[in-house]
DNA sequence: AGCACGCCGACT
DNA sequence: GTCGGCGTGCTC
């Protein structure tokens, strides 16, 4: 029998519609209709047109495989068929959506249980506001590539350890199949080299890669490596280009004029049907993970698609995520495993760490250790560049009225102001701002005390210090502005200044060759956060601080620290990645946390407290009634903050032996928010590690 | 999401 | 007796 029916998703965002309708294809449109067109269907009682997309294109047999057919009263009737409604119209055809772009979006749709209209409108192309009479200009001809750094990099000899990466990943590639390769290397070691190499070869093979990169910041850098070695031949896309512009480079992946797409995350929705190659560089950085529905993780949605299109995905860090790298050192794992353990032009940096108590005792109350100072003169001296890395943006962070106690919080969310050189105090969750004022205004007392420091408070500090220095701020406040990142990049990186401070966003994975001093002024601050993966994050983000002296000339890095006793710090100053692993991966296994254990984490936010207080009660012991399977449900607890932009938030978390354990879990609380307040209940986010 | 059906209170 | 409130549930 031909195949006459088709499941179709309707374009309504609405959850409850979040499953396929059986529709039958016309005679005439049986050959023309694939899967993933979008088409034109009669829909509900009054049969008004709507949008459609084709999931699937079944015969008889098929649909009856169906378990929605099992399961769904509607097809227990005997006359179903003569019921179904029939497709009016194939919608037009020229934005056909490309059938693995939707397969994509049916595989977001199961895998984080999120609505498939959320899951199509992220994969689909983005919107088409181009304005008629603005000159089209390519987002990729302002990247000016420095022809002396072209040449340096064209003499560059790769090495033994670098070839050999090159040779095996091909030979899997050539197979034309699947196949996934981690490759771990020290900061600087030229893992950039190894995967332009590559590159070259899927290029010549006629095939289409996709570079992902964590964030804006490292556009610039890898978008000049690129383009000294493929000339136009790549495009790019990050959220702070404009709609137009994103069009422009859209087209350029669609039309077959670029077979390069660099960009975050959504790059991996690129519009390319003969895919050929993934990269995901600094693999372990947090913002491959997608904070909004559907809430994917990027890494997955490579895998499928690498899978679906028979590419090779390559994933790359200097400290890779413990549950990648245990995966890939199983036995029996699907994924090759390759090391670079040496840097390409240099030694890596010594690391040194201070321990602030003994500064303290000695009495040097400064934010600046007595040896940082003499380091930094030395620098300054050799006219070398030094970055200072601190984890804060702003002036001061805490302000306290002496006389009642009363500590400046935000009023909207369960966070502390930050003051700011404008004179503003800021909450850096929702952005509310009031002028400083002079007075406690809780009970007028003018006895104010204010302490804690961000970058803002470093930058004047250094200024006064190091007076002939010339000193680069790179936080949220100073990039904010068009191009801002990139502007101030290229200003440290020409040796415009001498030393360069910022949050974040100045450590991960920058080349800068002059730069041979890196301290990190509070490496503590980040240790206190309560997640199981407290230390791994501290130790990437220090591994990659402490990686960015001496790249080219040999450098030093210094660790500044209240609690230099925790295990985290020797290691970085090893630079010792596995036997961090290996400890890490102990104390996981004892307290089965994941590689050993899979948790869903439960967050839920509401208006009301109290309501948020009973629905969590209620919804651990569904829970509770439901855990047939000794999975371990812990809390109702805090979430930190506990409220944001008035809303609150607690979350349970539940210890599961399988993401299919997890999953169910996942759905019986889903089915369990249904039944609640929706004027009390405003969010339940669910997450699977 | 929309839209119809439906079961209770105030109206010509 | 009926107009209409929005609560509930269905849409192939």
């Amino acid at each position: 029998m031909d195949k006459v029916f088709a499941s179709i998703i309707v374009d309504i965002s609405a959850e409850s519609l979040n499953k396929p309708f059986i529709y039958v294809i016309p005679n005439e449109l049986v050959n023309e209709i694939k899967e993933g067109d979008k088409v034109i269907i009669p829909f509900g009682v009054n049969n008004k047109d709507k949008e459609g997309y084709v999931l699937e294109i079944l015969d008889f047999e098929q649909l009856k495989e169906k378990k929605f057919y099992q399961n769904d009263e509607y097809f227990k009737k005997n006359d179903f068929v003569d019921k179904l409604k029939v497709i009016k119209s194939l919608a037009t055809k020229k934005i056909a959506v490309k059938q693995i772009l939707f397969k994509i979006a049916i595989f977001l749709c199961r895998e984080y249980s999120a609505p498939i209209q959320n899951c199509i409108k992220t994969v689909l192309p983005v919107k088409r506001i181009v304005r008629k009479n603005k000159k089209q200009v390519d987002a990729i001809s302002k990247y000016n590539i420095n022809d002396d750094d072209k040449k340096t990099r064209e003499d560059i000899v790769l090495n033994d350890e670098q070839n050999k990466i090159i040779k095996s990943v091909l030979i899997n590639y050539k197979k034309g199949t699947f196949s996934e390769h981690l490759i771990y290397g020290v900061t600087g070691s030229g893992k950039t080299e190894v995967y332009l190499k590559i590159i070259e070869e899927v290029i010549k093979d006629g095939k289409q890669v996709i570079v992902l990169i964590p964030e804006i910041a490292l556009t610039h850098q890898t978008v000049i490596r690129l383009k000294e070695k493929f000339s136009e031949n790549i495009a790019i896309i990050h959220s702070r280009m404009s709609e137009g512009d994103k069009y422009i480079q859209y087209k350029k992946c669609e039309d077959g004029k670029t077979s390069i797409l660099v960009g975050p995350r959504s790059a991996i929705f690129a519009p390319f049907d003969n895919l050929g190659l993934v990269v995901m560089d600094e693999v372990n950085d947090s913002s491959y993970k997608s904070e909004t529905i559907p809430r994917y993780n990027t890494i997955d949605v490579a895998r499928f698609r690498c899978k679906e299109q028979n590419a090779t995905l390559i994933t790359l860090s200097a400290t890779p995520n413990i549950d990648l790298y245990y995966e890939a050192n199983r036995k029996d794992n699907d994924i090759s495993l390759y090391k670079l353990t040496k840097r390409a032009s240099s030694t890596l940096p010594e690391v040194l760490i201070v321990d602030m108590k003994e500064e303290v005792k000695s009495g040097n109350k400064s934010v600046f250790s007595k040896v940082l100072i003499e380091k930094i003169n030395d620098r300054l001296d050799k006219k070398e560049q030094v970055m200072l890395y601190m984890n804060r943006r702003g002036y001061n962070t805490i302000f306290t009225c002496k006389n009642c106690g009363n500590t400046y919080k935000c009023p909207h969310c369960d966070v502390a102001l930050v003051s700011h050189s404008d004179g503003m105090l800021k909450c850096h969750y929702c952005g509310y701002e009031i002028r400083e004022p002079m007075l406690c205004p809780i009970c007028k007392s003018s006895e104010i005390e204010k302490y804690g420091m961000g970058t803002e408070k470093l930058e004047e500090m250094c200024i006064d210090l190091f007076p002939n220095a010339k000193v680069l701020r790179m936080d949220r406040d100073t990039t904010s502005v068009k191009d801002g990142h990139d502007k101030i990049i290229e200003k440290f990186r020409n040796g415009k200044a001498d030393i360069l401070i910022g949050t974040q966003m100045i450590v991960k994975g920058h080349d800068f060759p002059n730069v041979t001093l890196v301290a990190i002024m509070r490496a503590d601050l980040s240790l206190y956060t309560e997640s199981y993966k407290a230390s791994e994050d501290t130790f990437a983000l220090l591994t990659q601080c402490v990686g960015r002296s001496g790249r080219k000339i040999s450098g030093e890095s210094i660790i500044q620290c209240y609690d230099s006793d925790s295990f985290v710090y020797d290691l970085v100053k090893e630079q010792n990645y596995e036997k961090f692993y290996n400890e890490e991966l102990k104390q996981r296994k004892k307290l089965s946390y994941p590689p050993f254990s899979k948790l869903l984490n439960i967050r839920v936010g509401a208006n009301n407290e109290a309501y948020l207080s009973t629905f969590m009660q209620n919804l651990k012991v569904v829970l509770d009634n439901k855990n047939d399977t000794n999975a371990k449900i812990l809390g109702p607890t805090k979430t930190n903050p506990e409220k944001v932009k008035d809303i609150h938030f607690k979350k349970i978390i539940v210890k599961c032996s399988s993401i299919d354990e997890a999953k169910k879990y996942r759905t019986i609380s889903k089915k369990f928010k249904e039944y609640s307040d929706k004027r009390n209940l405003l969010k339940i986010i669910f997450d699977i590690e």
